[in-house]
DNA sequence: TCCCTTGCCGAAACCGGTTTCGGCGATCAG
DNA sequence: CTGATCGCCGAAACCGGTTTCGGCAAGGGA
């Protein structure tokens, strides 16, 4: 059996009223037997039921996180690392993780409403920031907590945690322009996310640093799949431009500028050089191994529930915006341009 | 505001009582204002909180699902399809996931029985089952509802949706013996999962069928990444057996083989014939695409977590247990022996 | 000494449900 | 006509917590 409230009450002499406000930190409990109480709890292993306290509190100490499945494939690399970061997170916490998806736009929203309505989530996690974000329009709105992977250009009531992607975007320049290439091309991913812009920002950055000069031909949106990756770079090998290296925002454009290369007889590395982004295990098998620069989601999941915790818990917004740098491997997909090692 | 059960009673002009009882199928109750209650509940949108239901009733409308990061490669493939599906099949009933994560062992049956004392799930999701599974035996003996994504020998108290791996290793052996193949070699997965030998039993009876003969080597046991399933074909092709198929329980391993022919100087398809299981992504990219059986990962989540559901309802064991046929995709790593298209 | 704070805790209401118990009116058998 | 049965519902206790309110004793100021 449990041990409930009036388990704690008996064993310590005083009424369940005295033990919940000791628990719960009131100011009209004297020191010493909070400690008294504090040091039951332990004892006895008594832990509150979460369900009884959300009835009266309205929070039950769960966190919650909807998956988009229009954009499932863009999930599928990196939710397994995710989402065993969010729920070890919570767990540290004491809170736990609900899981819901949402099919379609419409019914995504309608998740939420539901999810809060019977109070089965605290607060959520929100992946994949659009810039333009509805859900961020409706949790802002109805004044629940939430955190961003990624971030955000209005950030009124948002906290986050992300990957500084410009950082990496601007080293990745600058790794190549070092490597003596001048020509160098980026390929970006889906504007609608938040990321995009950022890591064009990085991109540009990084070229003004290395004193290069970008061209609009040599810059592609929203590549978010290898075909999409493959068809940009074969459009900057055809434009006429002399690109001899390529960054991209995500590796699996980056992989698809390999499909390019191979098309064209162009050998990665030698002829081509590729940085990606996002530290996936495909690019740690191709041949030349993918540059990149990878990012560690479990422990992005480990630092959004955390914060999601400390939000719930009242915490101002203002501490609770963390970036964290993307951790370069340098392979073999790029080298000095026209030579041969 | 929430609709609560009280605001129900005084808009019947009945007791909370009452609608209680009505809702919940009591006898004692007259099919009229039984019929009154429905109605008014389905007009004023009324769904008890699950929270306060809980703290008497003991069960939250939940499902769980425990994820063993150990083994967090495995699961990366196919976890963002089985998940979609287990939630969305949990809300279609008017359940929520609860997930969680355990990094060892014993944090494992440690994950589950908090879960279980705070009242967390309602039951349990069980995917990736083991011939001698700890969480069964666990939740068998707490007399905890639970559903096998897989089948175990020791069915008690088990129900389960399976794909039925046993006719597709069958199926795959009869392709290739179809084909013109005599010596067809195969390549198992992690023996401590149930479906191991039952993937074996398959391959066995597709080739007694066939009336073609076994050979011990050329039959390899626990091949879970490419590596060893490269490392088990490369034994496969220096045994002194003309070995010209190899079926793989998983495709992971079909890709290994894919590696150890090249290694060789084998063309994939023209001297060596190859079948997978599972239907990952990569198997459509590789170089001859992978002929494999393909799992239908997001319908399994569904079933499940029907199938649970309707077991922590009340239904008989006997109603759910359910198999269903993966689907055969012919693609370019299977073709007659000896021969050049 | 008296009164007024202040610190600390108990009593009881409350949250939103479920479940037991008992009672009322109608029906039915005798 | 009476007494027992049955169908149906209300009253109230209960589940495991939280929160409001009030009271008692100790301490401080006048």
């Amino acid at each position: 059996m449990r041990v409930t409230i009036a388990d704690m009450a008996q064993a310590l002499g005083l009424t369940k009223s005295t033990v919940s406000r000791a628990l719960n930190g009131y100011p009209d409990i004297s020191s010493s037997t909070k400690l008294r109480v504090e040091r039951m709890a332990e004892k006895m292993n008594y832990q509150p039921l979460s369900h009884a306290q959300a009835i009266k509190t309205g929070r039950t100490r769960s966190l919650g996180l909807v998956l988009q499945l229009s954009d499932h494939d863009a999930h599928r690399p990196f939710l397994a690392e995710f989402l065993a970061g969010i729920s070890a997170g919570a767990s540290a916490k004491g809170y736990t993780l609900t899981v819901a998806s949402a099919d379609n736009h419409e019914h995504l929203i309608e998740t939420f409403r539901a999810l809060l309505r019977d109070g089965k989530a605290d607060g959520f996690v929100l992946p994949r920031v659009m810039s333009e974000d509805p859900r961020v329009e409706l949790l802002r709105h109805a004044d629940v907590p939430f955190v961003l992977y990624g971030r955000i250009k209005n950030a009124d009531g948002c906290c986050w945690y992300d990957i500084r992607g410009e950082d990496a975007m601007r080293d990745a320049v600058l790794h190549l322009a070092g490597l003596g290439h001048r020509h160098i091309g980026f390929i970006n991913g889906g504007t609608q996310y938040s990321y995009a812009d950022i890591r064009l920002q990085g991109y540009m950055q990084g070229m003004r640093a290395a004193n290069l000069t970008t061209h609009p031909d040599l810059i592609s949106q929203n590549a978010v799949t290898l075909q999409e990756g493959q068809e940009s770079a074969k459009q900057f090998l055809n434009s006429g431009h002399p690109v001899t290296a390529i960054v991209c925002a995500t590796d699996v454009a980056a992989l698809g500028v390999y499909h390019a290369a191979a098309e064209q007889g162009l050998k990665i590395g030698e002829d081509l050089s590729v940085i990606g982004y996002d530290g996936i295990q495909e690019g740690a098998h191709v041949h030349p191994s993918l540059t990149t620069f990878a990012v560690d989601n479990r422990a992005a999941g480990v630092q959004l529930s955390t914060l999601l915790v400390q939000r719930i818990t009242g915490e101002p917004l203002e501490n609770l915006r963390i970036t964290a740098p993307a951790s370069f491997l340098q392979r073999g997909s790029t080298q000095p341009p026209h030579h041969r090692t």
